[in-house]
DNA sequence: CTCCCAACCGAACGATCGTTAGGCTGAGTG
DNA sequence: CACTCAGCCTAACGATCGTTCGGTTGGGAG
């Protein structure tokens, strides 16, 4: 297709990023809908990690607006997605302050330093993760080192 | 100044993002000779995370460069600065590797799975880190989290 | 005082980009 | 069969970008 018959589909460059940006974000909360909000906040977590790799794999595109080609966008639609995107960074940090109240992660977790960890892995994944690749057992290696950390012992 | 101004000081603009792409590969690697390489492990891993995150809020355009900018470089420049940023990557896998084999870190853990937590947590700084922001705090809560987990207590 | 030289300005060039408009094609529909 | 209509192509427009070049400025050096 030549760059001009986009525009029989589009109404301006703009207007296109301002779709993929929506999309992506829809993406990315959908699969948040996906985890449970019943059972080990542990297993919410490794499903939170899995649904956000998946989108980054299988729609790189919109991952890749989502996470960087958002701040193009001007005015009130950049607002309205930044909105969305601290929405779906509040939901990561809840899961994580939800484990700690409810005692199945250490007392003295710092929630927004726990979700900036987890999530800046996430993010990170669209610059070098390419499309298709297996992301499961990524996203539980991910988990499981959050978890449990570098030193001492699994206790799984 | 204006932009016409700049060819003054440079030959062309790729030339200007070959240098920068040097300075920056050269800062990241400079910040990582200052971690000595005697000690606990568990300190160096602390430096190195302190040192790239300094790069990054004293050196935001150089970092910016290093991590994302890069990929515009074309035919050798880009092969030979990919040199160096595998190279960047494996001396923090080095790390890892070596507090596994020396017992300070846990038996089974994965070197690159590690780096590439980490890593991705301090690359992924750029795009929120900002000039001038204290960074040695935030490293260390990095450091505190990947070190110990999320679960369990501190052992320290 | 004159000359030099580094540093910047200002205007212009071709190339590329975002966008528009008119025309062609091919698969339905009546 | 004539007609529609979605989907694409082509050529062109103004704007911006990377780059060049001659001219201007403001300090030193001789």
């Amino acid at each position: 297709m030549q760059k001009g018959s986009l525009y029989a589909h589009i109404e301006s460059k703009a207007d296109l990023l301002w779709e993929v940006a929506r999309d992506g974000a829809a993406a990315f909360h959908r699969a948040l809908d996906e985890v449970p909000d019943e059972g080990p906040v542990i297993e919410r977590i490794r499903a939170a990690l899995r649904g956000h790799l998946r989108v980054v794999a299988d729609q790189l595109d919109l991952a890749t607006v989502f996470t960087r080609e958002w701040r193009y966008l001007a005015g009130e639609r950049r607002e309205t997605f930044l909105a969305e995107r601290r929405r779906y960074e509040e939901r990561f940090r809840a899961l994580f302050r939800e484990g700690r109240d409810l005692g199945e992660l250490r007392s003295d977790l710092d929630d927004s330093t726990a979700a900036l960890l987890a999530l800046s892995a996430a993010n990170w994944a669209y610059t070098w993760l390419r499309p298709g690749a297996p992301t499961d057992e990524l996203a539980d290696r991910f988990t499981s080192l959050l978890l449990d950390g570098m030193r001492g012992y699994s206790s799984r």
